[in-house]
DNA sequence: CCCCATCTATCTATCGATAGATAGCCGTTG
DNA sequence: CAACGGCTATCTATCGATAGATAGATGGGG
């Protein structure tokens, strides 16, 4: 019940960064929201690069947990990725947020080195995922398979990016349609 | 000879904006590149939001020319759309940066709306031209055809902004290659 | 002579970060 | 049991740096 504060100043860290990026993201206003003193985030996190990275370190560590579900729930590589797309969708049906690392990346040569690990490595959770995924069906080389892996990832996450620069989710969708109808997605 | 001094620091603006985000564009930094101080910024853009919309506006600006000389040079769509990927690429190939509206897409909710207004514009801008060019060959529904529009649109997007994530261009390559071979580019 | 462009100097607000005080809890110990 | 000492978590207060922005002086060119 203690609802231990590191864990929620971590939970509205993630939706700030999620709004309005790592640069958005301050001190005094995640302290306001979480209804504590800035020194006390200081205290949990000494500085904002620890608070970024511990963030992206937890965002990719779930992001292999729901993915790993998605392989247990279906033998499906269909209806797996369909699953992978609405985890992406769902940030943006929460208030028009953006994958974490997604926004992350945008500011990549802004980052303290910390993060910037962290966040790459979301990538190659995404990656890696994808491959294991694509690889159940077919038999195509590996290259072949990375290669489709890597454009997946990267077509949802402009999906996401264009989607919410208009503010609309619906568009999310349509993108996500077209790559299934042009063959992109299975 | 002169050169205009107001053009320069639009440049050199737009090529932080594009490595650092909006966000992390400083007057004095800007300044300090150009070779002026902060307040002479301050005369030709009296605010922040003052320079990030008219960056924005002459980048939307300079794509639609850019774009439409696609047109003019060559009838072929796939062309047309091998040359459109390659001035995404260029933004790679210019000391890893961004779209500048693409990283600024990132920051969505964080713009001033002045600038938000014109970064929506270089969206329409890419879209309204992505559908000129595929209206030419294919008699496709209208609705298919916009929905087609964006998704090259959010995949080029997304595929810039996981190569960049990477700092290896080869990744955009592979993105755009695997986008093709799926048929979502012809 | 005036005006455009730039400068110097400075303002207020906010940034991340730190020092030091305080209050509650928990185990040890006399 | 009760008192003590240490530990955790929070607070108040403040630091120096930097953010965007402004007022007013300066100087060169038409």
């Amino acid at each position: 019940m203690t609802a231990d504060t590191k864990q929620v100043i971590m939970d509205a860290a993630r939706a700030m960064v999620q709004a309005r990026g790592y640069n958005g993201l301050s001190f005094r206003d995640l302290a306001k929201e979480v209804g504590v003193k800035s020194a006390s985030v200081h205290y949990h996190f000494p500085t904002k690069g620890d608070l970024g990275a511990a963030l992206a370190r937890r965002y990719a560590d779930e992001a292999i947990e729901i993915f790993d579900g998605f392989l247990e729930a279906s033998q499906d590589v269909g209806a797996c990725l369909r699953m992978y797309t609405d985890v992406f969708r769902s940030a943006l049906s929460n208030d028009n947020r953006m994958c974490l690392c997604g926004i992350m990346a945008a500011e990549h040569d802004d980052l303290p080195a910390e993060v910037r690990a962290e966040v790459d490595r979301f990538t190659d959770v995404n990656i890696r995922w994808l491959v294991k995924l694509l690889s159940r069906g077919k038999k195509a080389a590996t290259g072949a398979i990375e290669q489709r892996a890597l454009a997946i990832f990267a077509a949802v996450e402009g999906a996401q990016l264009v989607a919410r620069g208009r503010g609309d989710i619906a568009v999310y969708d349509q993108a996500i349609e077209a790559y299934r109808a042009a063959g992109l997605l299975p």
